[in-house]
DNA sequence: TGTGCAATGTAACATACGTTATTGAAAACG
DNA sequence: CGTTTTCAATAACGTATGTTACATTGCACA
């Protein structure tokens, strides 16, 4: 459906030219799969082969222990890239699997060998993109070792609604939010049970309004002081700051 | 001292060619820094400006809560490099310091160009460091949500050890090891009393000798199997697949 | 070659969170 | 349109791990 929050989110941090934009709009409309909620879109051990955009809906990466411990180790939201380059690795690692219904572009290498030819601003994009999920993935490994379930939670939250916003996903102090509280588990490391008492506490303090499949933060700034969120890690703060491509000017003339 | 760890992992992945060697050969000697143990050699909020490569010595990545919570979320071992591209961003979401005694060479955004120009199967070895990493920071993840102290301990020394492997800093069993207990609390997002606890658990069981700053594995197998270890997510296995560049070869042309 | 500080080890006690179980309310479904 | 399944809510009870405190060892350095 919508390409427009990739390019939303990418363009947050570099200016891609008109040739750019052609590009990335060919490359998500080629390949499109359709997806059921709360099914696999990749499993642990195959070989990866495309590069999966979301479109729309909510996916995510988890893994799993024989004895079925599972952990839910990021979220995938509309124009979230699964991982640039993957293929070029043997086997998968872990698994992708959807929340809510869902759309994806399979990238090819071959789009990806294009672009690194070609196209230096898509591939600084790209990198950036590889970098804040990095960053999160390390901020996720703070808030399971540090921070309390409260703070967890709440820090959670809080990322998923500035991604959202960032993706222009949100209305007013609102949003869509699909997540049961056993997804929440999954990703807090938390039983179900916890998560219920903390999800009341935050309730109860004014910090979130979530019934049904809707999330409503009234006050972000206190949410953020209940997580100890600072978020920088997201590296969002780019406004007006469209760099040039990082690849050397030579490199553009493919 | 040793850019031997980095050529030797790179090129359990990728088979470089003689001016490739040269090219990284030159990097790694050019601007070379010593630290000494326990500094930082980057802090958080600051402006990255250099890639760094572990030529000696470890360090780690590490996070801080205002009130003094901190959590390692990697380490860097000889041949580690800490973060391809990160002058992309604008400041650290996080803080580098060292373990012991470490030297490093600064990699310059101009490096990272040439290479990108000029060297695909570079670029494809950088991309296999950063996609492992980046699978390393989800293990850990996984660690810290569902794992034991225990299993957690056990699968952090395994990871460790196989690193140290690769990197070819282990002798026969044993290898050195300068965490302190408090460094391994700040990894494992346990306190300092239970991991010692659990390292005597772990003593008592005969699954590893650990004295002063040795580290010693009898049975790595057994150690694998309390740690519920699955090395699949290191991407190691890869001898005899001699890939080619990622890259188009056109680009190969610089 | 002591002497001081960091690292390790251990015990007693506290608690945040997990587990099991049950109930009611929504969704999903045939 | 009833039936089944999933999800949320809550209670009673259990435990893995945290906290505080202090003793011991080891090692850096004067």
């Amino acid at each position: 459906m919508s390409l427009a929050s990739l390019v939303r989110k990418l363009e947050q941090f570099v200016r891609l030219s008109p040739v750019d934009h052609v590009i990335l709009n060919r490359a998500s409309t080629e390949r499109v799969r359709h997806f059921s909620p709360r099914v696999d879109i990749v499993r642990e051990g195959e070989k990866p082969k495309d590069v999966h955009l979301i479109l729309s809906g909510w996916a995510c990466r988890y893994k799993q222990l024989e004895d079925g411990r599972r952990q839910v180790v990021s979220f995938f939201l509309p124009g979230d890239i699964c991982d640039v380059n993957v293929f070029i690795l043997r086997e998968m690692d872990h698994s992708i699997g959807t929340i809510t219904a869902v759309s994806i572009a399979d990238l090819s290498r071959e789009f990806f060998d294009k672009v690194a030819a070609g196209h230096p601003r898509i591939v600084t994009a790209f990198w950036w993109e590889t970098l804040v999920n990095a960053a999160i993935q390390r901020e996720w490994t703070m808030n399971l070792g540090q921070r309390t379930a409260l703070e967890r939670m709440a820090h959670l939250l809080c990322e998923i609604w500035l991604r959202l916003r960032l993706a222009g996903l949100t209305q007013g102090d609102s949003c869509d939010f699909p997540l049961t509280q056993g997804d929440l588990a999954d990703a807090t490391g938390l039983s179900k049970v916890h998560v219920n008492r903390t999800l009341q506490e935050l309730r109860a303090d004014g910090l979130i309004v979530l019934k049904g499949k809707t999330l409503a933060v009234p006050n972000l700034d206190r949410l953020m002081r209940a997580g100890l969120f600072n978020p920088n890690y997201l590296h969002m703060d780019h406004e007006g700051r469209q760099l040039d491509a990082v690849a050397p000017p030579d490199a553009a003339a493919g």
